[in-house]
DNA sequence: GAACCTAACCGAAACGTTTCGGTAAACAAG
DNA sequence: CTTGTTTACCGAAACGTTTCGGTTAGGTTC
C-alpha cells in the first residue's frame, strides 16, 4: 500500500515549512499568493488529502456529529422520519467535511448512556436531540458535558438551539376541512404523552376545535404504531356515540386505525373520516389513500445540521422555523355520514 | 467546562508512567496485577475515557466503519432493509468501541466519490458494500485504496469477504407452495438487472420452476418500487394468457402489483396469487396480507460487522452464510382459479 | 556472590495536523 | 542611516494516545 502522503510531503515538495502549507490550504493569511499557488499545485500533484485523524487531534474537533436513534424493534424500518432527516443532515454537513455518526439504542434506558459515550470520548463535536421528551434527560446531560446540541421540534422554552416545524396551521386546516364536511364529533389518536410532539399535536387539535366552538372528543394513545392504531379503533368505535372524524398523531397509527375500522365493517370515509400526520409516501398507496399532514424531515435535518455546525463553531445561533407542515387531502376523509 | 481528564491524569494519580496506564487499560502484559488494579481504580475515580482522537492518531485506526446508502428519493424511508441492517451492525460494533459513519449519496454516480472520500481522509477503517451491482466499481476502488470491505449478498466469485443469505430455499418453498395450490403459470417481477440480488432472485425462481418441469413465464422489471409493481401489473395482466402466480423480487413492488391488480378488478388471491420478498412488517398489515420470504437484515448486519472488524484487524476471514430466508405464507396466495 | 534472566516499569518518539511565538527581510518614516 | 512596522515564513510545541527500546529490581542458577 502506497505511503500515505502527508503535509510533510507537500511541504518538502514545495520547499516551505509545514506551517505554511497548513495556512495555505486552509486559506489563512500569512502566505503570499505566489507560494500559496505553489503549495496548492504541489498538494494537487501529490494527491494530498489531510488526515482527519491528525487535524482532529490538533484542532480539537472530530468533524463528526452524532445522532442516536432509539430502536425499539424496528423504528428505522417503519419510522419514515429518519430517512429524510438523515438525508437533510448529510446534504449540509458533507460539504463541510463533517460525517454523521449514527448510533442505535436498544431501549430508552440506554439512550442517555449512548450520548454520554459519544461525548466522553469526544467522538463527535455535537449531537442532534430528536424525539424530545418532556423534561428530557438528555438536555442537562449535554449541558453538563458542554456538548453542542440542537433540539428537533422543541417547545418554546427549550434551552438549546432548535429547529421547529409548526404543526398548528396543518392541523387547523385539517379541522377546517373536516368541519366543512359537516363533522362535529372529533376524536384524537395521540402518541405517548412523554413526547413533546405528541402533546403539541394533541394541543393543536384541541385548540383548533375549541376555536370553532366544537367540544373535543375522546383522546386515546395510539403509541405512534400500527398496533396502537388498531387498539385505538377498538376503543373508539365500540361506543354507540362514536366520532365521525378521527385525527391520528402519525400516519402509521392512522393506517392501523383504518384497517381495524374496516375490519369492524365501517367504510372509510363513508362512515368515518380518518387522517394521519407525517405524510409518508405509503399513505398514497393505501386504499383509501390517506389524508395527512405533510412534514419536511429533509428540511428539518438540513436546518438542524446548519445550526449544530454553527454551535460547534461557537457562533451564536437563532432558532429556525421551517415552513409549516401542510395539509394533504386525499381519500380517507369525506362528508359526515347522514345521521340515520 | 471541566478540564478533560487524560491518560496523564490517570498516570499522575496512580503514580506510574502513562505507558503503564495504556498497557493496563488495554489488558496488555507488562504490568503487575497490583498496579493494574491501582490504575483501573484511578481511571474509574477520575472518570477517564480514552480520547478517540488520540488513540486513532497513534493507533492508525479511526474506530469507525462506513456505510454509504444511495438515496434516490427516499430509499431510507421505504427500504426496510437498512433499518435492520444498521441495527445489526451497531449491535456488534458498539461493544468494540466502533461507530458507524453513515453517508448518503444522491445518485449512483456520486457513490464512488463518497467511498473515495471516506477512504482518503482515512475517516473510516473499513466499509460495507451493500446493494452490489454486477461488476461493481466499488470493488476495485476499495482494493486500490487498501480499504477493508465486506460485501453483502455477493455472488460466489466475490473477491472480498462477504455475507450471504441464501434465497433459493425460500423461493423454492414458495414455488412449491404455489404449485401445490395448482398454479402452473408463473411470472416474475424482478429488480433492476444491474443488481446482483435482482439476478439471484430471478435465477432462483427460474431454476425452481424448471426443476419442477414448469416453463417460467414472463419476467418484467419492477424496479423494487411500488410504482414499478404497478407498471408490472399493467404489463402482465393485459394479456389474455395472464399468469396466475406472480412472484415479486421485493415486497414493495408486490404491494404495488396487488394494488394495481385489484384496481383492474382482479381478486387477490382469488384470481391471482402474488408474493413478495423481504418480509417487511407492513406486509402483515395489508389486505390481503402478503405472502413473502422473510430475510434477516439484522443478522446480516451483525455478521457483516463481525467480518469487517476481523478484516480491519488483519485477521483472516471466512465468508458467512446466515440461515436462509424463509417462506411466510399469508393471504395473498391461494388456490389457482378454476379455469372457466 | 557473580552472572544471567525476566517481569515490571519508565521515557520518549511517533502519529499528522494546527497554532503560536519568533525571525528575517522588505519597506516606510523620520 | 536609523528606527519602526509590516509581511512572509519558519520552527517547535501541542493535542492524547500507542509503542518500543531501555532500565531497574527481583529472582535463579551455578
Amino acid at each position: 500500500m502506497a505511503h500515505r502522503v502527508t503535509i510533510n510531503d507537500v511541504a518538502a515538495r514545495s520547499g516551505v515549512a509545514i506551517s505554511s502549507v497548513s495556512s495555505a490550504l486552509n486559506g489563512r493569511p500569512g502566505v503570499s499568493e505566489a507560494t500559496r499557488e505553489k503549495i496548492l499545485a504541489a498538494a494537487e500533484e501529490l494527491g494530498f488529502v489531510p488526515s482527519v485523524r491528525g487535524r482532529s487531534l490538533a484542532g480539537k474537533k472530530t468533524f463528526s456529529v452524532g445522532l442516536v436513534v432509539h430502536r425499539d424493534p424496528d423504528v428505522l424500518e417503519l419510522d419514515p422520519f429518519f430517512g429524510g432527516f438523515i438525508g437533510g443532515i448529510e446534504s449540509y454537513i458533507d460539504e463541510r467535511g463533517f460525517a454523521l455518526v449514527l448510533q442505535t439504542s436498544p431501549g430508552a434506558s440506554e439512550i442517555l448512556e449512548r450520548y454520554r459515550r459519544l461525548a466522553a470520548g469526544r467522538r463527535v463535536d455535537g449531537v442532534f436531540l430528536n424525539e424530545l421528551e418532556v423534561d428530557d434527560a438528555r438536555v442537562p446531560t449535554v449541558q453538563d458535558l458542554g456538548l453542542p446540541a440542537v433540539g428537533i421540534g422543541a417547545d418554546d422554552a427549550f434551552p438549546l438551539p432548535s429547529v421547529r416545524q409548526d404543526h398548528r396551521p396543518g392541523i387547523d386546516a385539517l379541522v377546517e376541512h373536516l368541519t366543512e364536511l359537516g363533522h362535529t364529533h372529533f376524536a384524537f389518536v395521540g402518541g405517548p404523552p412523554r413526547f413533546v410532539h405528541s402533546r403539541q399535536r394533541e394541543l393543536a387539535w384541541r385548540e383548533s376545535l375549541t376555536a370553532r366552538g366544537i367540544t373535543p372528543g375522546p383522546v386515546v394513545d395510539g403509541g405512534f404504531t400500527y398496533e396502537g392504531g388498531i387498539a385505538a379503533a377498538n376503543a373508539l368505535l365500540a361506543n354507540r356515540t362514536r366520532p365521525t372524524a378521527v385525527i391520528c398523531a402519525n400516519d402509521l397509527s392512522a393506517m392501523g386505525f383504518i384497517a381495524q375500522a374496516q375490519h369492524h365493517g365501517f367504510d372509510v370515509p363513508g362512515d368515518l373520516s380518518v387522517a394521519g400526520y407525517d405524510g409518508i409516501q405509503l399513505g398514497s398507496y393505501l386504499r383509501p389513500t390517506l389524508t395527512t399532514i405533510q412534514t419536511s424531515p429533509n428540511q428539518i435535518g438540513f436546518e438542524a445540521a446548519r445550526l449544530l455546525l454553527q454551535a460547534i463553531d461557537g457562533e451564536p445561533t437563532v432558532d429556525v422555523n421551517v415552513p409549516a407542515a401542510e395539509l394533504v387531502i386525499r381519500h380517507s376523509t369525506g362528508p359526515v355520514p347522514s345521521s340515520n
